[in-house]
RNA sequence: GGCCCCAUCGUCUAACGGCUAGGACACCAGGUUUUCAUCCUGGCAAUAGGGGUUCGAUUCCCCUUGGGGUCACCA
C-alpha cells in the first residue's frame, strides 16, 4: 500500500548554492535514502531572464561533494517545455473550464494592484476575472480558474494550517513567453515523477492552498507537504540570501571542510534526534532522520558551531585517510619534504585543526626556517623578566643538552626534564624559550614531539640562530 | 498594510500538563610539566509580556509584543 519515497530538489540554476537550500536538499536525501527510496534532482529554469551560465554544474557538483547524487538523469524544466508536456496539461485544464486566457496588458493588471491597494484590500486578480475570456492562443497568459474555499492543510513540519478562501486566486500557469511558472510546473512535473514528499523552503507555505486548489483541479492526489524554516543570518535578521553575504557552499569545501561535518551542521540545525547526540555520521543521519522532529522556527547560521563539528570529525578521521584529504592545503615549502614526514606533521596537528586551510599557519616551521621574531620572547609573560644573559646561558645549555640526544621523543623527554632539574627552571620559562626559539611561532605542538620531527640538524640550528639574535 | 508561520540560555536545542527547566556551541575560570589545541572539572546564561484553563503550566487557549515569510508573466 505505501509506495516508495520519492524526493526531489528542485533549485533554480541563478547562481551557487548557499546552506539554507543545502539542508533542503540533504532533508529531501535523507529522506528518500532512509528508507531506500529515490531521489531526483530537477533544475527549474523556466526563467529564462534569471538563468545563470554555469550554475547548474555548480549545484550538481555542489551535491556531488556532499555526496549526494541524483537516482535519474537529470530533469531540465526548459526541456520538457520544448516536449510540449506542461500545454499539454494546461489543455486538459482549459478543456475543463479550469483554465482561461488573461485578456489583461501587464499594465491593465497593474492599475487593479493599485486599486486594490488604494482600497486596502489584498489584491485578487480574480476579482476582475473576465467574464467571457477570448480563447487562448499561447501568446497571453493563461490562468488558472481558481475556486477559492477554505483549506485545512497538513504540513509535516508545520502540523494544520487553516487558510481562508482569500488566499486562493487565479494564478498564472503559463506565461505570455511559453514557459510556465512554477506554480504550474512544479506541480506538473511533481505528479509526472511520482514524487511522494514535497520538500521545500518556507517562502512556498503561503502559496500552498494554490497548489491544492490545482490538485483538486487536476484531479491528482496530493503529494506529503514538509515545509522547512529558513535559515537566518548571524544576526538572525534575515533569511539567508546570496544577496545578504550568504556563502557558496563549495567555499566551504575550499576552506577545507569535511562534507561529512557540514552534513552533520546542516542537519542538526533545525532538527535534532530528541537525544543528546550532537556528532552524527552520514549512516547514523540516515538511519535517525525523522521530518517529524524538525523545528517550525527558523534557525540561525552559527559558523563557531560548524568550526567545532568540523574539528571533531577532523580529529576522528584515520590519519591515512586525512593525509589523503589535506594534499592540496599543504603551505608552499612543503613540496620539499616527503610524505612520511608530512604525515608525522599532519599527527601532530591533527586534533587542532578546524578546516584544512588552517594547516599552513599551524605547520609552516616543521617546513621552513622563519625570521627570529624577538617578540615572542619580549612578549612572553615570564621570559621578559630575564636578562638577556641568563636568557643566554639557558639555551646554550638547552643546546648542548639536545646536542646529546638522538632526537627521539622519549630520549627527549628524559633530557629535557634533567635540564629541568639541572637548570633548576620553571617549566615555562625552559620549554617555552627553547619552543620559541625552534619554531619560530606563537603556538606549536608539544615541545618533545614537535623537536623529534623537526630533526636534530635542524634544531640546534635554529637555537644558535635565536642565540644570535639575543 | 492583509494573510500565513514561528517564539526555551547570545546560538543550536531537550523537557507524556508534574522532580533544583537538561545537553551542546560560544564565553569565563581551573587542571593535564611551556604555548595553541585536545581532554577533564567548574562557572555564566533561558521559558518575550499579560490574561485565562488547571491542584499544577515551558507545555493547552486568548491578547499583546517580537521575528520571519508571502502578497510577480521569480522561484
Amino acid at each position: 500500500m505505501s509506495s516508495k519515497v520519492r524526493t526531489r530538489f528542485a533549485p533554480s540554476p541563478t547562481g551557487f548554492l548557499h546552506v539554507g537550500g543545502v539542508r533542503t536538499a540533504i532533508f529531501a536525501w535523507l529522506t528518500a535514502k532512509q528508507s531506500s527510496g529515490e531521489f531526483v534532482l530537477r533544475i527549474e529554469d523556466t526563467d529564462q531572464k534569471r538563468k545563470v551560465e554555469g550554475a547548474e554544474e555548480h549545484i550538481i557538483e555542489s551535491l556531488a561533494w556532499l555526496n549526494i547524487k541524483s537516482d535519474e538523469p537529470l530533469i531540465r524544466q526548459s526541456d520538457r517545455v520544448k516536449d510540449g508536456i506542461y500545454k499539454k496539461w494546461a489543455e486538459k485544464l482549459i478543456e475543463n473550464g479550469r483554465a482561461y486566457a488573461d485578456p489583461y496588458t501587464p499594465e491593465e493588471v497593474q492599475k487593479f494592484r493599485e486599486q486594490a491597494q488604494t482600497d486596502k484590500k489584498p489584491f485578487l486578480y480574480r476579482n476582475n476575472r473576465p467574464e467571457n475570456p477570448p480563447k487562448w492562443d499561447g501568446k497571453t497568459p493563461l490562468r488558472f480558474k481558481a475556486e477559492p474555499k477554505e483549506y485545512v492543510t497538513h504540513d509535516e513540519v508545520m502540523g494544520e494550517i487553516k487558510t481562508s478562501p482569500e488566499v486562493i486566486d487565479d494564478f498564472i500557469l503559463i506565461k505570455s513567453d511559453g514557459f510556465p511558472t512554477y506554480n504550474f510546473a512544479h506541480i506538473v512535473d511533481d505528479l509526472e515523477m511520482g514524487i511522494t514528499h514535497v520538500i521545500r523552503g518556507q517562502e512556498f507555505l503561503a502559496s500552498l492552498p494554490n497548489y491544492r486548489n490545482l490538485y483538486e483541479a487536476l484531479g491528482k492526489k496530493e503529494p506529503v507537504f514538509v515545509t522547512v524554516p529558513h535559515i537566518l543570518n548571524e544576526q538572525g535578521n534575515k533569511k539567508l540570501s546570496k544577496r545578504d553575504g550568504a556563502k557558496d557552499i563549495l567555499e566551504y569545501r575550499e576552506q577545507g571542510y569535511l562534507p561529512e561535518a557540514m552534513m552533520n551542521f546542516l542537519a542538526t540545525l533545525g532538527w535534532n534526534d530528541g537525544t543528546e547526540q550532537e556528532i552524527f555520521a552520514p549512516q547514523e543521519l540516515l538511519q535517525k532522520f525523522q521530518l517529524e522532529q524538525i523545528q517550525k522556527g527558523s534557525a540561525h547560521f552559527d559558523e563557531k558551531r560548524l568550526e567545532w563539528i568540523s574539528g571533531h570529525h577532523i580529529r576522528t578521521k584515520p590519519l591515512d585517510e586525512l593525509y589523503e584529504l589535506v594534499k592540496d592545503f599543504w603551505p608552499q615549502a612543503a613540496k620539499n619534504y616527503d610524505d612520511n614526514y608530512k604525515k608525522k606533521v599532519l599527527e601532530l596537528v591533527q586534533e587542532r585543526m578546524k578546516f584544512f586551510a588552517e594547516l599552513p599557519e599551524l605547520t609552516q616551521f616543521f617546513f621552513e626556517d622563519l625570521p627570529v621574531n624577538p617578540e615572542l620572547v619580549t612578549g612572553h609573560k615570564q621570559l621578559k623578566k630575564l636578562s638577556n644573559d641568563e636568557l643566554e646561558s639557558l639555551l646554550e645549555k638547552a643546546k648542548e643538552t639536545l646536542e646529546q640526544s638522538d632526537f627521539s621523543r622519549e630520549d627527549l623527554q628524559e633530557r629535557l626534564n634533567q635540564l629541568l632539574e639541572t637548570s633548576s627552571q620553571k617549566p615555562i620559562v625552559l620549554f617555552s624559550l627553547i619552543r620559541i626559539s625552534t619554531t619560530q611561532a606563537p603556538a606549536s605542538p608539544g615541545l618533545a614531539e614537535t623537536l623529534e620531527v623537526i630533526g636534530k640538524e635542524t634544531a640546534i640550528k635554529r637555537i644558535a640562530k635565536q642565540l644570535k639574535a639575543l
